[in-house]
DNA sequence: CTGCATCCCTTATGATACTG
DNA sequence: CAGTATCATAAGGGATGCAG
């Protein structure tokens, strides 16, 4: 839980990004949206740098608010699926748009990032 | 920093993220898109829970990115007045969406948890 | 394979006090 | 007013080992 309970007072945005923009929870909503259902160490590989345990944490708070589905079958191995839902399918757009935003202005982000530090 | 450089190799969306979404930086981004341009304090006082140490930091990244402008007047008693740029204020339809998307799905995030958290 | 339990460490954030 | 400096704390995340 990144963002109190403050911030939202000052902020209608703040409780969505609590939820949909903490981290590492766009890249696996990501792989889901994009790669459909998959398995514990298929979303390990595709997040190349991410810990099993970490993994866990936020697919079990994903599951929790609703955005991402479990389904375990009782194999030997067993075998763990995860599954973009319904609700959280819903965040395409979102996620679109912000992707758009991405292209038209990240440029314009590091000239001014450039500008800024060739000041000092 | 939140988001390093490997998830963004599996998602589009990371860096916008580390940018924008960040903490504190939808409240302060919306403080000054939605009551135009203010003073340091003026800020402090709408969030209501931030130090000065923070709001500090936070204002310099945003000024470093582009997305906030700082005007100092050498008075006494000093005046810095902090604004939306052109830049940040293009966000302004992104904050829109994710209102909208919060008004319309907030509640299922909260069955959905209710639901979890009864089944243990 | 999936993932929980520990331990440990870094970083982020907060509280407090103090300057130009 | 607009910060800065210092110290304290908590949260995030990595490493490892083990169980169902």
């Amino acid at each position: 839980m990144r963002q109190t309970s403050d911030p939202e007072l000052a902020c209608p945005v703040a409780p969505v990004v609590d939820i949909v923009f903490s981290r590492w929870t766009t890249p696996i909503l990501w792989s889901l949206h994009t790669y459909g259902r998959q398995r514990f160490v298929e979303l390990e590989r595709r997040l190349t740098s991410i810990t099993p345990k970490v993994l866990t944490e936020r697919l079990r708070r994903l599951e929790r608010d609703g955005l991402v589905s479990r389904t375990y079958h009782a194999e030997v191995p067993p075998r763990v699926e995860y599954e973009i839902t319904e609700l959280g399918a819903s965040l395409g757009p979102l996620f679109a748009h912000l992707t758009t935003w991405a292209d038209e202005n990240l440029a314009r982000v590091d000239e001014a990032r450039a500008a800024y530090d060739e000041r000092r």
